[in-house]
DNA sequence: TTTACACATAGGAATGTATCTATATATTAT
DNA sequence: ATAATATATAGATACATTCCTATGTGTAAA
C-alpha cells in the first residue's frame, strides 16, 4: 500500500489526535469509549477519527450499535521510516 | 536536546517545506538559490525557512550577505523514532 | 556615504481547520 | 412500529495557515 506522507503527518500533527492514538495503542475503543478521554463533544472525536481514518492509521469495524477503533501500527512504522529515508542515509537511520 | 514533536510533524506537514528539505539533503543552500526552485516570492520562501528553523529541523549560518541553510539529520531520525516508539512495539520497527 | 543586494518582518486577503449545536442514519430493544 | 442508543454528517463560527505586497535591516560595493 502507498501511504500519502503528507496527510499522514497532518493527521499527526493534532496532539487530540495522538492522544486518541495513545489510547488506541493496544486495545480497540469504540467511540463513546473514546470520548470519555476528551472534553470535546462527540461529533469533534468522530471528526478526528474520521482524519485519522483517511490518512490509514486506524481502521474501523461496527459490531452492533458500536464502530470500534484500532490503530494500524503499519502504517505508523512505513510514513516514519518512509520519510526519514526520503533525507537520511539509510546507515545513520538508527541512531538518534 | 528535546524536540516539539507536535512541531515537528506540523513542519513537515507541507509540501513546500517538504520540497526545501528535499534541496538541502546533501548541500547547504542559502535563501535565493533555494527561490529559484519554487513559483512561490522570497518572503514566502523565508516563512517557511522560518517553520523549519523553529522545529531545530534546519539551522543556518550568515556569511556574508548570505543566509546558508542546512538540514539537521539527527532531529529528523530522533523525532520520527520517538514518535513511532510511543506507538509500536521496538521489535516491529524495522519491519515496515 | 550612497547605492545595491540578500534576507527578514509586518500586515492583509484567501483558504483551511477545529469545534460547537442540530440533525440524520443505523441498530437494537420494547 | 416506536423509542432509545451509538455514531456520522451538516452548517456555522472562530482561529490558524499560506501567500501576497510593501517595507525594514544588515552587509558589501561604488
Amino acid at each position: 500500500m502507498a501511504y500519502d506522507l503528507n496527510k499522514f503527518f497532518k493527521a499527526i500533527s493534532d496532539p487530540n489526535r495522538v492522544k486518541i492514538m495513545e489510547l488506541l495503542k493496544d486495545k480497540e475503543l469504540n467511540v463513546s469509549e473514546i470520548c470519555q478521554h476528551f472534553d470535546m463533544q462527540q461529533p469533534s472525536v468522530s471528526h478526528h477519527l474520521n482524519v485519522l481514518k483517511n490518512a490509514d492509521i486506524v481502521a474501523h469495524s461496527k459490531r452492533g450499535k458500536e464502530v470500534y477503533y484500532r490503530l494500524d501500527s503499519i502504517c505508523i512504522t512505513s510514513c516514519c521510516n518512509g520519510f526519514q529515508e526520503q533525507f537520511v542515509e539509510i546507515e545513520k537511520l538508527g541512531k538518534a
